[in-house]
DNA sequence: TTTACTAAGAATAAGAACTATTCTTAGAAT
DNA sequence: ATTCTAAGAATAGTTCTTATTCTTAGTAAA
């Protein structure tokens, strides 16, 4: 693994954050300054890929990558844009229920104002 | 209303399918060969932002657009991209109770493998 | 019934988010 | 040492979408 590599990896895993290809991009660039952004993407790509990150879409938006890879959901502030998990206990098992057929995956976005913006009150 | 303003909406409302701005754009080529892709966008847009259709957001795809706006949700086929609507009842009432907090909307998509395709088999 | 205004259309350029290509280089394997 | 491969840098291209510019069709007032 590269030095490029392994300050993806670190920044992605260890963030705590959801981050875009960019935001990634420009905290590598912190270390190491001639990285270029394709690079980032084909990491993250492959990252990605082998599981050791999550890949999180969003329509109309850049892709977040998060660290957390383990199963949950998201809720997004309509407010600021950020990203928050969250784990909704039996989610599945309410889906699997209710639908007919075999569910192999499902993405579920909440849109909510987050504490921060709640607090703004504007 | 325009004409083409008409045969947009004619089409999203009265296919029952998803369609991308592009399928809408050819559609309406048919009727009027001098239709502007930029001209279905904006329209579509008008529409979606006023209620009149629905936007359907597919992260790393082109928007859907479709005319039941009732609220429902989304299965999406894995193998050919087909996306039909569902309608899960106590969904809201269910993540209602899970969440603490005010869930303005949410978006639910399920990845399946549509009957059409099982059949197919490979 | 001209004149002016407005909204939409056509054509095209621009923008954002990726993705692919080409060329170079650094590290591992023989 | 030589070869091979995988990755990086730079850059061009693609896709989806939005913005701009210019023109035109339809309405409304003078």
């Amino acid at each position: 693994m590269t030095k490029v590599q392994k300050a993806i990896l670190d920044i992605v895993m260890n963030s705590g954050q959801h981050l875009s290809a960019e935001q990634v991009y420009w905290s590598v660039k912190q270390q190491i300054p001639t990285v270029a952004l394709g690079t980032v993407y084909r990491n993250l790509n492959q990252f990605a890929d082998s599981r050791l990150i999550r890949r999180v879409g969003r329509a109309g938006a850049a892709d977040f990558f998060e660290g957390n890879t383990l199963p949950h959901d998201h809720a997004i502030c309509i407010r600021c844009g950020q990203m928050t998990d969250i784990v909704i206990p039996k989610l599945k098992d309410f889906l699997t229920e209710q639908i007919n057929g075999h569910i192999i995956s499902f993405d579920l976005t909440l849109n909510y104002i987050c504490p921060r913006c709640t607090d703004k009150n504007d």
